[in-house]
DNA sequence: AGATTTCTGATTTACGTACATCAGAAATTC
DNA sequence: GAATTTCTGATGTACGTAAATCAGAAATCT
């Protein structure tokens, strides 16, 4: 059976109360006392039960979610994930409240921020805007003690405690690298749509990309970045012009949101098995598109994990632990038609 | 505040009692009162809290699990999640036996899961060799009221309760479209190396990336299987000598373990830059021959992944609980150079 | 109606930890 | 050596559920 507080306390020749003094280090205990206690715990190879402890402070954590509106089936899912994580709050004792602000409005998201301030929460999670004033809001909160996670989106600049996201430059690269060897032996250029360059992912994607093309596709020809701003209606017309404009279109890499866009361009123009498309995050419109084949890869991060993920280390840096890395990091999944996992995404 | 028991207790106008019986479905309920008591349970939107039914049970789960033997690297990395579940057993209340047989043995295999049925535990996982008596032998453990999960490699005729591995023909179709577009505007033959056939994740393997190689490449031609078991040595010398038999070798999909004679018989043969080679499995050596460009992609199975699926679904077996399809599925990932996670696998 | 069986209520203990209170012991200060 | 301060022990309650016991009520059978 394993050790509990009172095998400490007989080992240790000691009362339950020094004990759980030396254990939630509070006052009153001599340093020879806490020693021998400290002996005790480590020969016993104690370790808290966390869900006794949990049961016994009643603890619950408030966080606030702060997420961009719009009409792209990404974020709706991420809305989804802390809908979720929000059903789970009874177990997992935390209380969430879900900002909603327009997207790519650095303004906004500022004041969103400050609004998530004067709720006092124990932590806020954010898709960030890589923008002055919204480093300024992070940093206000911070000095306010609550611990912020930025979500999907980084802010560098800022004392952010966490990023829960996967690493876009190296998105960008796998992307590039599969786009060159997939185009291996083909003539024609390459297009490139963006959400928006304001968006840390985007800027970040779109540096990898270029590397690795520039690495396995040294002599392809990319055309000049288009921004759609996630939008699919909007996407679908640039692209549309694109595919118009360019004769010799070889290869399309979306590396923000709008699929439903980039597919209807692609099949309005019955360009679909012919120009070759990677794309990001995995939808129900882009899983049918890649067991289709118009789209030819897709690369996804888990809105489910990032949101979880973000959980976790709040609640670890609300109570002033450190939290493991290795675990907390968002790996970037790649589907090509034959891996895609049967549920609906 | 979340509602308890005694929120139910005073809602329905019974006692703790009762609402106890109908919780833990317990006989001595009159239907009018079950009904009851149910009514106020979903009015009143109470969930049972896990963590202190499980410190009030203080159950435990005995778990048994039988890895093969042998000196490929992923058999080790699973053994080492099995260490690492032992480690988190105390919070997990479980208490897990680890039963070592011979690789590919199939009446070792049989012979450790009757000795798994002597220890009379609530579970079994076991990485399965695809034969008569190992049928035999789990459906036994299964007629005694053991939970059995089959672990990496499964036993579709058999009555195990659930296969935590990936979908193997998935893999190796997302291998053969890999290689087929990889080697697209390249002529050559395509080698084939296997563990062996014996074990049912290899021959699916097998079968998908056979059919998707005649979809993706249609005249391309595939040279024989050979079976190297697994072994760095063996799959080395049966490599070298088909890369210096065929001129013309332009790819190697390696479905089993034994990586490191891959990468070694390409790099002696300094072959590494010019054949195209797909593997299975993230491993230290995996891990730098696709960093240094000797393997082309890397399909993996997360076996930290497998090994927790397997010990959620066990314990929810042996309390007769349904296990939620969606969550249990392991994905298949897929690496390049350029999405290879950070941390050392 | 009486005996029996089946249901229900009341109460208690336990799980392992947190936290508070109070009294007494030990160390420190003057 | 007395007064103070600091430490330690003893004890109890709480968290939300599980599980057991015993007594009494209700339903069923004879």
């Amino acid at each position: 059976m394993r050790p509990t507080v009172h095998d400490i306390a007989a080992k240790a020749g000691v009362s339950l109360a020094t004990v759980d003094r030396v254990l939630n280090n509070r006052p009153g205990v001599r340093g020879v006392t806490r020693d021998k206690v400290e002996r005790a715990i480590t020969t016993l190879g104690y370790v808290r039960d966390v869900a006794a402890a949990n049961l016994a402070k009643s603890r619950i954590y408030p966080l606030v979610f702060i997420l961009p509106e719009g009409d792209n089936t990404f974020m709706r899912g991420l809305a989804a994930e802390v809908e979720a994580a929000k059903v789970r709050s009874a177990i997992e004792r935390t209380a969430i409240t879900m900002l909603s602000v327009p997207a790519f409005d650095r303004a906004a998201l500022a004041a969103a921020l400050e609004k998530a301030r004067t709720l006092a929460p124990a932590g806020v999670a954010v898709v960030a805007i890589d923008a002055p004033e919204v480093v300024a809001a992070v940093d206000r909160l911070r000095e306010d003690g609550i611990a912020v996670v930025t979500l999907v989106s980084d802010l560098p600049g800022s004392s952010r405690d966490h990023f829960a996201g996967v690493d876009n430059i190296a998105a960008g690269r796998t992307a590039g690298t599969l786009m060159g060897r997939f185009l291996s032996g083909r003539e024609g250029s390459v297009a490139i749509v963006a959400g928006a360059m304001l968006v840390r992912d985007h800027r970040d994607r779109l540096e990898g990309f270029s590397a690795a093309m520039a690495e396995s596709a040294p002599g392809r020809r990319l055309l000049p970045v288009v921004e759609g701003h996630d939008d699919p209606a909007e996407v679908e017309k640039l692209l549309s012009g694109l595919v118009a404009d360019h004769a010799d279109l070889a290869g399309i890499y979306s590396l923000g949101a709008g699929n439903r866009g980039l597919i209807a361009a692609l099949e309005k123009a019955g360009r679909q098995a012919d120009i070759c498309a990677i794309a990001h995050e995995l939808t129900p419109h882009s899983r049918a598109a890649l067991a289709s084949g118009t789209l030819d890869a897709l690369l996804n991060q888990d809105a489910g994990h990032e949101v979880r993920s973000a959980i976790r280390v709040l609640k670890a840096r609300a109570d002033g632990l450190a939290v493991i890395g290795a675990q907390e990091r968002i790996r970037i999944e790649i589907f090509l038609r034959d891996n895609l996992p049967v549920e609906p995404a």
